[in-house]
DNA sequence: GCATCAAACTTTAGCGTTGAAGTCTTGACC
DNA sequence: GGTCAAGACTTCAACGCTAAAGTTTGATGC
């Protein structure tokens, strides 16, 4: 009665070639190696995210704050931006923002306050504490990332950033980004 | 007053290269070349997965839906799975999967039956409209897939696929897969 | 200077998920 | 053969998110 409970600890997959036959099998159209290159992709992808996930467990924090302390930490000194800013960039919902800053103010990661300059604006800022915690994230993040990356030769780093970029140049062409604005972008 | 309200409509990001320096500017002892690639990999993830989601949108069902229908697509005919086993492939709870399957019989893309020869066990199987939904969104994924990776020669999908899945074999054996139990994986 | 409209955020209702407790069936032990 | 433990699913309470309505502040027109 232990384990396998709670669930949330990365599904668990068939072997990858065994899905890719499974999906020749039933829709013999496919092209497999396309097939391939998407699935690695997205497990690849969701087994990182559990791997974040348990480290920002081991230090305190959900994956929504930890959103929110990157995108205050990139923004940079002072570290602030108004709810709607943030909700935008984290693309969910301005109500959603508002819960969340509760949680992350009553956990003293973040300030609110009105812009006295224009009482409708609302300023969340980084503490010191947010600030830290980023960092101490950022630590085990980029040690877990240097350790993925290990196997691959500096060339093959080189080619595989390459190529995701173009990958996401032509993804982020075919979509007119919802609102249309896609100014800072690229 | 239009646009920009609803969002989940893809958040938007700075310039890949602006949130890079940022991360330097703020924590100089990671590494650029690193971070360049696990933050592209993260944004195309992304990026893809709102496309899927904008695909399924038109097809009528949830992405939710969609990923039970995968996995009894995958098990082959006669596409049954019991809840458990089904909660267990796509990494929620049995509670989570009580009602998704709900929803989905009142939908008609799949049956609730007991099992006769062990009437603890239930079974999911996928009725023929389910069927056919998956191959309708089927035909509308890999056209996407087809085309996003339409810019890449063979050598590079050759090259991209074999790294990724060195990638993901690493991250994998770095991951005691929660249960412990990593039977079918590789 | 007052009224009206727009913008920024908050509040409310509804849905889907988790975690924990509950129900029902099966198998085993005595 | 009856009781008891384990397993498989469901039910319930709490939480986070979305969509939509509501509130407050600022700007515009007359």
């Amino acid at each position: 009665m232990t384990a396998a409970a709670g669930s949330t600890g990365a599904p668990e997959e068939l072997d990858l070639d065994a899905q890719i036959a499974a999906y020749q099998r039933e829709y013999p159209e496919v092209d497999p190696q396309v097939e391939k290159v998407v699935t690695a992709l997205g497990r690849l992808n969701r087994r990182m995210n559990v791997a974040y996930g348990r480290q920002l467990v081991d230090l305190g924090i959900s994956n929504s704050e930890w959103e929110v302390l990157k995108a205050l930490v990139v923004v940079g000194q002072p570290y602030r931006l108004g709810p709607g800013e943030l909700a935008k960039r984290l693309g969910l919902t301005p109500a959603a923002m508002t819960h969340r800053i509760d949680r992350m103010v009553a956990e003293g990661l973040v300030t609110r306050e009105r812009d006295e300059t224009n009482r409708v604006r609302v300023i969340v800022e980084l503490t010191d504490e947010g600030r830290e915690k980023w960092l101490a994230t950022m630590r085990l993040a980029s040690a877990f990332e240097d350790d993925l990356l290990q196997d691959l030769t500096p060339l093959e780093r080189t080619i595989l950033g390459e190529i995701l970029i173009r990958l996401l140049r032509r993804v982020e062409s075919s979509q007119p980004d919802a609102g249309g604005r896609l100014e800072d972008l690229d």
